[in-house]
RNA sequence: GGGCCUGUAGCUCAGCUAGGUAGAGCAUCUGGCUUUUAACCAGGUGGCCAAGGGUUCGAAUCCCUUCAGGCCCGCCA
């Protein structure tokens, strides 16, 4: 059975509402690792729709939060907003409402464009509400048993005046730096290292927050959370998870949610993504190399529990391909192998949206590759694929849909993550190239050898042979001939598919030109 | 130190949430009209499934122990 039905039937045991949550702290670009958090809900999310259960999936932003230092990719001048929450500072790029905003929006149409629809909190929202004064008024009445429970559980030592409130100063406007100096239900006073001294009534919305060991339980209870996954640092015995347990039992009285933990995503060469060293992939741009179906193919076609290596360069290439080759097995095209495991399952939850009722027209990724260059633009690309056979003119209106994103994101890819050795470019006119005369001679038979074939891959190879041969120059030679005089380097594409997709006059036009 | 994950063909991995004769891709070798280049086809070679023990009629698959590697334990998924 597929994972996700695997932990569907385990809540569906239960018959209640359920509320699948996902949080992710728009401090940063939201990176393909925080996707997966969503992703894998969401796979959970739909097996449970499935199964007529009442459920629903939501998204908190924590946007409350204080920016924690300035991050490699900030300014230096965002050393002053370092304490506030990030939802007061103001947008780096200054199209947003704010530098929550900014993360948060380009994340938002991600999720949109690979079929994720969550209820969306923002959690500056409801502090400003004041939707959590219930659980900060429970919290501060019980301040000495979750100290306890903190302390003994996360064997960490908290400070003497320690209360579960981080207040926001009045005058700074940060959160990390006042301390409470007495407390008396509902005011606190408090001393901020900004020199201000003042009180605040707890009941009143927005004027601080519990801090995250606390908020977590707090939140499951308050939005009557039953499942939430998280990542492999917060699962660590002692850590949020564990303490979050132990606080929304006893404190909240609420029964924990199922916390199952995910594996972490690497970068091939890089180890685990941190947004905060600048070594991560943002979803956005995940999203401009990967096709969606893809990407959610990607984490639905592993467990949970096992970490992924994604590769930006061929790496990309191999899973398209395999995501192909699974749809064709999908729609009876092809046999089945051995360990393409819940195939049929993992394809249907790696659909964004509808899923197909015919086999979506394909083209081969590699081969994209090697087109996109050519034609550089999509009416060329179709010019081409139509020139050659490749796809019939009358092209049903969701398969070129389907083509054509693919093919934009191959051209992402290539412009920003493909090797060199497979990346080229056709000379508009005559490389500055110095050719001797034996290869010359090969060229001008090669000429007579194609003039009168047509167009087709094989036969062009062919005929490359046979003037090879006649000249006596090794094949070796000869193919590098050819990508010289079209490309300026030594090495490109298959030859005879790589002729066979350009305009056969202009193949012609640029032999005749390099004999002259 | 603690936690989680991983250890299957030369390489990358599937199979382990149904325990029942070892799978794929790449690489390599042979053949197909000579086929550089990650868009051929057909076939072959290649594995004591990390090691040891246990449960079972039967274990890569379940349990225990050991070894090796990776990651995580500061509110970074």
């Amino acid at each position: 059975m597929h994972w996700a039905d695997v932990l569907a039937e385990k809540l569906c045991a239960q018959e209640k509402k359920h509320v699948l949550a996902t949080g992710i702290t728009p401090s940063g670009p939201i990176h393909i690792g925080n996707m997966r958090e969503i992703l894998t809900t969401d796979g959970v999310y739909r097996s449970l729709i499935e199964r007529g259960a009442n459920v629903e999936l939501i998204y908190v932003a924590d946007d409350f939060d204080p920016l924690r230092k300035v991050y490699p990719y900030l300014p230096k001048s965002y050393e002053k907003y370092v304490g506030k929450p990030i939802s007061d500072i103001p947008c780096p790029c200054g199209n947003h409402k704010s530098y929550a905003d900014h993360f948060l929006k380009s994340f938002l149409n991600s999720l949109k464009e690979i079929g994720v629809k969550p209820r969306v909190y923002r959690a500056s929202e409801m502090y400003r509400n004041g939707d959590y004064s219930d659980a900060i008024q429970i919290a501060l009445e019980n301040v000495t048993k979750i100290r306890k429970i903190i302390e003994t559980i996360s064997k960490r030592q908290l400070t003497k005046g320690w209360l579960p409130f981080n207040i926001r100063c009045e005058q700074c406007s940060k959160i990390s730096n006042a301390k409470p100096t007495l407390y008396q239900f509902p005011i606190i006073e408090y001393k901020c290292d900004c020199g201000f001294e003042g009180e605040v009534d707890v009941r009143k919305g927005g004027v601080g927050k519990l801090p995250w060991r606390i908020d977590w339980p707090a939140r499951w209870k308050m939005l009557g959370v039953t499942f939430e996954p998280c990542g492999k640092d917060l699962a660590t015995v002692g850590g949020a998870r564990d303490t979050g347990k132990a606080i929304v039992e006893q404190i909240y009285n609420y029964p924990h949610p199922a916390l199952i933990v995910y594996e972490f995503i690497m970068l091939k060469g890089q180890g685990a993504m941190h947004s905060s060293k600048g070594t991560a992939l943002s979803s956005e741009e995940m999203l401009h190399m990967t096709p969606p179906e893809v990407l959610r193919f990607l984490i639905m076609n592993n467990q949970p529990s096992k970490h992924i290596v994604f590769d930006t360069g061929l790496g990309v290439l191999n899973l398209v391909d395999e995501y192909d080759r699974e749809e064709r097995v999908y729609f009876g095209e092809e046999e089945e192998i051995k360990g393409m495991k819940d195939l049929r399952r993992t394809y249907e939850l790696s659909q964004p949206y509808l899923l197909p009722t015919t086999i979506p027209y394909q083209i081969p990724y590699r081969h994209l590759v090697t087109i996109v260059q050519i034609g550089n633009n999509w009416n060329k690309v179709k010019e081409i694929l139509i020139r050659t056979g490749q796809i019939p003119e009358e092209l049903k209106e969701q398969d070129e849909r389907h083509i054509k994103q693919r093919v934009e994101h191959v051209k992402y890819w290539l412009e920003n993550f493909a090797p060199d050795e497979v990346k080229f470019k056709i000379h508009e006119k005559f490389p500055s190239v110095d050719l001797d005369s034996n290869q010359k001679k090969f060229l001008s038979v090669a000429i007579k050898k194609l003039q009168n074939i047509d167009w087709d891959a094989e036969k062009i190879h062919n005929a490359i042979y046979d003037a090879s041969e006649e000249e006596k120059i090794t094949i070796k030679e000869a193919f590098k001939t050819i990508y010289q005089i079209f490309l300026g380097q030594i090495k490109g594409p298959r030859a005879g598919y790589f002729l066979s997709n350009l305009d056969k006059k202009f193949v012609m036009k640029r032999l005749e030109q390099s004999i002259k």
